[in-house]
DNA sequence: CTTACCTTC
DNA sequence: TCTAGAAGGTAAG
């Protein structure tokens, strides 16, 4: 309760997505220190400067938690209580850490690598009494503002110190101020390491992390290392960070740059009011993201070898018949190959007689791309076969063969990526599981030459990922929440229209209806297409050849679209306006709902092709990082409700931007489905006083053994 | 049109 | 043999 002397300078804003646990971040002495105020800024660093070194711990050394005495142990644990500032880094086998890389090999992939946590901690002088029994009984300590711990990571034996665990778990749920670079990291060490059960911690656990915190103030160049993060730091302010700090020890140097590094990125992110975002949002999702890491997701081998073999034959079918084709045996996944054969020995580009042919973007040679075999294909068999080679071998490649060397006794773990994109969205990587196909894809296999019985297969690149024995996936989606934001932040009348009909089954019909002027029973499925085609196109600015290509119309008829569409919607149009010439004027500065920000400095580019791909991200940033922020903040309210109710064991697995797919129990399956649409649909809760939406965002929630097989 | 990741060459 | 970059394809809006 106490703990938070909330925000130094009187700050009105008391917004808060929920209700954060932080110790508040800064004094804000280094305020100060520009401000002009010279003399009672003593940060905690200076004094550092002047004493580094307890007076009685081994000189440039850490104190291992496991071989302290009990009455040290006791000692440690008043300390972090008290503590005003605990800065924290992973160690490995080979001496690196998190802030620092000492051998040229990335060991950090092994997990076996893992050492230890080094520990700083600091205590305020401020604090009144010092003269406790514990303190008092070493003479010496009562200078001691810093103390270097090391909480030792046993191997996989599991004869963890039981004491320096629970004391360091203790200080992952305390209100201390905690710093670490990569705290995603070292959570989800802790979580493997420890076992702990992943999404009973991830409520419980918050940290500054500066690299998160340095992303989020220039999300295009995220930072990779903490020498990145450093200089950072070092541009905006080249004082505070003093590199030649009098400790000889490499890594009490750096937990202290990295106290520092933390200090002055509070000062940025509170500069550009990026402090709410941060604490509220951005930390408490850290904790989530290494639990879905930890927790991973279940992967049905036997299908997916199946797909594999079924798969192999069809293509090794597709590459016999691309030969015959052809006249020739080609490398068919070579597009230089490829170009050869359809070029200059078949010639079908003669077949184009007006149409320019598409040439690629460097070199400036004839394209083998997508649009370019789907114009041919009237002329040749070639290219349809190429087509379908193509298209089963990237499902072979990336969703089976690519999956299966992730898949470790039935079960992936992906790695989610919290500061990669500059949109705000999280990312899944190694491998990415957000691009899983949606859609089954349909395998004719051909017995026989001269019989007409053919084998039909479909395969869904979803049906592998399985749910556990007696649990069911449930997924949760938000309906076109970037169009629903649209609708939201341009004010657009007709589209606040179609968003607030509570019995609007489908919004492209509707959106269709508006717009052609009949009613929804009238809509045909193309008029559908056309209409979510051209809504996508026009939000973002392409320009009629683009729209004229993907509607496959000409470029006269595209035109006549765009501007009936933008006629219908006119405030589509004035928002982007609204977003360009509000970047314009803040100096390539954009901004989401909740302030997220990105650096579009091109946006006043002299070079027109420049200035306008500026723009289309300008506008694209609005829309899809403020989908970004609301789907976060609904993750991560999701969580800490289901936080609340231990005896309900889901599990979040996957979030593909505006989905979360989780995974129950059996018995628990409509709980958990009604808290689901409770929690995401109440966007008065997700979005605070701040923001009130003039359009709702419903949740569609379905269920399933298979993440195939969802209804 | 944007944001991503992954594969082949 | 290794690597970086080009081209292409997948997803999500």
């Amino acid at each position: 309760m106490m703990k938070g002397l909330m925000l130094v300078e009187g700050n009105p804003r008391k917004r808060k997505v929920s209700s954060s646990s932080f110790q508040t971040p800064f004094k804000d002495a280094s305020i100060k220190k520009h401000q002009g105020g010279q003399t009672k800024q003593i940060s905690i660093k200076q004094m550092m400067e002047k004493e580094p070194i307890a007076s009685h711990s081994v000189r440039d050394s850490f104190t291992d938690v496991s071989k302290m005495s009990h009455d040290d142990r006791i000692l440690l644990e008043e300390r972090l209580k008290k503590a005003s500032e605990v800065v924290m880094t992973l160690m490995y086998k080979d001496k690196s850490s998190q802030l620092r890389e000492i051998s040229q090999t990335t060991k950090k992939e092994v997990d076996d690598g893992i050492d230890s946590i080094a520990v700083s901690i600091t205590h305020s002088l401020a604090t009144p009494n010092r003269s406790d029994i514990a303190e008092s009984r070493e003479g010496s300590c009562q200078q001691l503002q810093q103390w270097y711990v090391l909480f030792p990571l046993d191997g996989g034996d599991g004869q963890n110190d039981q004491w320096s665990r629970d004391m360091f778990l203790s200080l992952m749920e305390s209100g201390v101020r905690k710093i670490c670079f990569d705290a995603q990291e070292l959570m989800h060490t802790l979580m493997t390491h420890y076992k702990l059960q992943p999404f009973e911690m991830c409520c419980k656990w918050e940290v500054l992390d500066p690299k998160v915190a340095a992303w989020l103030l220039d999300p295009d160049h995220p930072p990779i290392t903490f020498s990145d993060v450093l200089d950072v730091i070092k541009k905006v302010d080249r004082k505070t960070l003093q590199s030649d700090v009098k400790l000889t020890n490499l890594v009490q140097k750096d937990l202290t740059n990295l106290s520092t590094a933390m200090e002055v990125l509070y000062q940025q992110l509170k500069k550009h009011n990026l402090w709410d975002l941060f604490s509220s949002v951005e930390a408490k999702l850290t904790p989530i993201l290494a639990a879905m890491e930890v927790q991973g997701i279940g992967v049905n081998v036997r299908t997916l070898k199946d797909y594999g073999k079924r798969l192999r034959d069809k293509i090794d079918e597709l590459e016999d018949k691309a030969h015959k084709a052809a006249g020739c045996v080609f490398q068919v996944s070579s597009h230089v190959q490829l170009r050869q054969v359809l070029f200059d020995q078949l010639k079908l580009d003669q077949n184009l007689q007006g149409q320019k042919l598409a040439r690629t973007n460097v070199q400036n040679l004839k394209s083998t791309s997508e649009a370019v075999l789907v114009k041919l294909q009237d002329f040749h068999p070639l290219p349809k076969i190429v087509l379908e080679y193509r298209q089963l071998m990237k499902l072979n490649s990336t969703y089976v063969d690519g999956l299966l060397e992730f898949v470790n006794n039935g079960t992936l773990h992906t790695s989610w990526e919290q500061t990669s994109a500059s949109t705000g969205r999280v990312q899944s990587a190694s491998p990415n599981i957000q691009n899983i196909p949606k859609q089954a894809i349909v395998i004719v296999k051909e017995r026989n030459k001269d019989e007409m019985a053919s084998d039909c297969f479909s395969i869904w690149a979803r049906e592998p990922f399985t749910s556990q024995e007696g649990c069911t996936f449930i997924a949760a989606d938000f309906q076109s929440i970037e169009l629903r934001l649209l609708a939201h932040m341009s004010g657009d009348p007709v589209l606040l229209k179609v968003f607030n009909n509570k019995h609007s089954q489908d919004v492209f019909v509707d959106l269709a209806s508006e717009w052609l002027g009949m009613k929804t029973c009238d809509v045909t499925t193309a008029d559908r297409e056309k209409t979510k085609r051209i809504v996508y196109s026009v939000i973002y600015g392409v320009g009629p050849e683009k729209l004229a290509e993907t509607l496959a119309v000409s470029k006269d008829e595209a035109k006549t679209f765009m501007k009936s569409f933008l006629n219908k919607f006119k405030g589509v149009s004035s928002f982007s306006h609204r977003c360009i010439s509000s970047c314009q004027r803040h100096n390539g500065v954009i901004r989401t709902i909740f302030n997220r920000l990105r650096l579009i400095p091109n946006i006043n580019s002299s070079n027109f092709h420049a200035r306008s791909y500026a723009e289309r991200q300008a506008v694209n940033f609005v829309v899809q990082g403020s989908a970004a922020d609301i789907c976060k903040i609904a993750m991560i309210q999701v969580m800490h409700k289901l936080a609340t109710m231990p005896h309900l064991k889901a599990r979040l697995l996957v979030q593909i931007h505006d989905e979360l797919l989780l995974e129950v129990p059996d018995q628990h399956l409509q709980e958990l489905k009604d808290i689901l649409k409770t929690v995401m649909e109440a966007t008065a809760t997700l979005c605070g006083p701040k923001v009130v939406l003039k359009v709702p965002l419903p949740v569609s929630v379905s269920e399933g053994k298979t993440w195939g097989h969802l209804t």
